[in-house]
DNA sequence: CCTTTTTTGTTAGCTTACTAACATTATAAA
DNA sequence: TTTATAATGTTAGTAAGCTAACAAAAAAGG
């Protein structure tokens, strides 16, 4: 009957990919990019393909806070990975707009966290990343 | 052939669980503990029973880094759930004690842990909680 | 014994998460 | 129309995660 400690692991696996994700190399020469920022220049620049993309979406998607959604947004604006145009038709919204240079970024970027999501997989059958996504999934539905 | 975002989706529920450990009130009176309070008042108490605990061991169970450790301890002293005694073994040491307070406050944190991860596993059979445990293992193996 | 390496813990500075309280704009209701 | 409610974003303050650089003690090697 002992009980695993089923939130304490999957917070050790989430973390642990955040910290491997963060000691791959983007440029030549020093500067990088959080685990973070890589996602999201990732989501977005899939997304703006076919519709607008908001700050809410990310909130949505990400399933965090507003506030983190802010700051995060900000530090990436500072660093001119993207902007944020206030949308003519709704007040509220604020449209993100990727920079050149994040939109560079993309297509290493998007490799890196394959590479990552491969390691992270390895010894694992389709099957079995398939059942574990939807398990996911479905937790993801139960306590939000 | 779509990839699954498995390490953002990994993410997300982790984090959900921790914000919804977060709002299960502990106290009648305002005060409360976070997420990562709780956790370690659990495995402290249980470890302590045969063992002594040192800060290490949390780096090990947590799979975090040091100065986490170092930084949520001295939280967890400041409020006064434990005590960090230095070993008269060995020098680099540190014993951790938790208080009459934290000790007290066990059981019902083990509970709302529990509670927790069965919100978290509703609808699943033992088999599925047990195999996607499994998964979560090998990953941790594969990425560490 | 002396020197080097390993182990353990701390500090400083940063990022990402949270809650709570707020402001602003849209929408719904009266 | 006017008022109330909902949706979106920000700010302030705090917790928990990270890296990098450091200090101190123990263990290993000479």
């Amino acid at each position: 009957m002992e009980q695993v400690p089923l939130g304490k692991q999957l917070k050790s696996v989430s973390n642990l990919f955040s910290r491997h994700l963060n000691q791959i190399p983007l440029y030549h020469e020093g500067e990088n990019l959080t685990p973070m920022q890589r996602m999201i220049i990732v989501v977005v620049h899939e997304k703006s393909q076919t519709q607008d993309v908001f700050q809410r979406d990310l909130e949505k998607f990400f399933s965090i806070r507003r506030s983190t959604v802010t700051g995060v947004l900000q530090l990436m604006e500072k660093r001119g990975l993207l902007v944020r145009e206030p949308s003519t038709q709704d007040g509220r919204l604020k449209r993100l707009c990727l920079t050149d240079q994040a939109n560079a970024l993309f297509a290493i970027i998007q490799q890196n966290l394959q590479e990552a999501e491969a390691l992270l997989c390895q010894g694992l059958t389709k099957e079995e990343i398939a059942f574990f996504s939807a398990i996911l999934a479905k937790m993801e539905q139960n306590i939000r």
